[in-house]
DNA sequence: CCAAAACCTGCAAAGTTGCGCAGGCTTGAA
DNA sequence: TTCAAGCCTGCGCAACTTTGCAGGTTTTGG
């Protein structure tokens, strides 16, 4: 039954595709919605470049799907839920050395899932 | 806020840690309770040294806990949450390149929530 | 048509990871 | 005490990743 390792290199793919900072913070950042790649690099501070090499990994691997418009190049996420999934891991993330407050695990929620990349820079 | 960056950052460790079918067949292994490392290679097929390499990274992680007796060295999930988080992911996986029925998720869910690593060789 | 904006891709340097192998430690049995 | 089982660690090589930079393509505006 080689199924079962089979499975497993899969899902290594896709842990390994998010495994990166960068990468985490654009999926995170495409989940309040679609986003062009300037927008992107603005928004996380990136070299726009980077930006768009990650998007090409992410694309590649069907995470993200893209819409041009214009000279723009519009990212979305193909399946939000993904998203989701990544932030239930926040309380699996060894995080209490570096935040000082008790409830670090809903700190580190509220500062992903509130729509808080505009209002503060 | 650096926060923000940080936590992608531990998260991202986390995520690296976990992107390797030898270690995510570990963790797996491990749901089904206390295992020692001669145990694990069996069951896993692999080489003694390569399980010890990988529950020694995620021993230093603080994913697995060590328990000595006699000579054998039994490994336990420290979170067995994880394992659950784990098997969330697999929706996300793309495998119907390979196996050819419909209901994959469901038949890649069972090959591993299922006591069948027991069961079958 | 021409130039600039917005992206993408190829490439090479630097760093990281995975692997087997050799050698070392500890425990239990003879 | 001596031996072997069971496990761990260090080393070195190969393979892969990340990143900036240089150069390319497409689209819009003049």
């Amino acid at each position: 039954m080689p199924s079962r390792l089979i499975v497993s290199r899969d899902l290594a793919e896709l842990l390994k595709l998010l495994a990166h900072s960068d990468r985490l913070r654009l999926i995170e950042e495409l989940r309040a919605g679609e986003k062009d790649v300037s927008g992107l690099a603005v928004a996380l501070e990136l070299p726009a470049t980077r930006v768009s090499q990650h998007l090409s990994l992410l694309r590649a691997h069907r995470l993200v799907e893209e819409r041009r418009h214009g000279r723009s190049h519009f990212y979305h996420l193909t399946n939000p839920r993904l998203a989701d999934w990544i932030l239930d891991a926040l309380p699996f993330v060894d995080i209490r050395t570096r935040l000082d407050d008790n409830d670090h695990i809903d700190t580190a929620r509220a500062l992903w899932t509130a729509a808080d990349s505009r209002s503060k820079h």
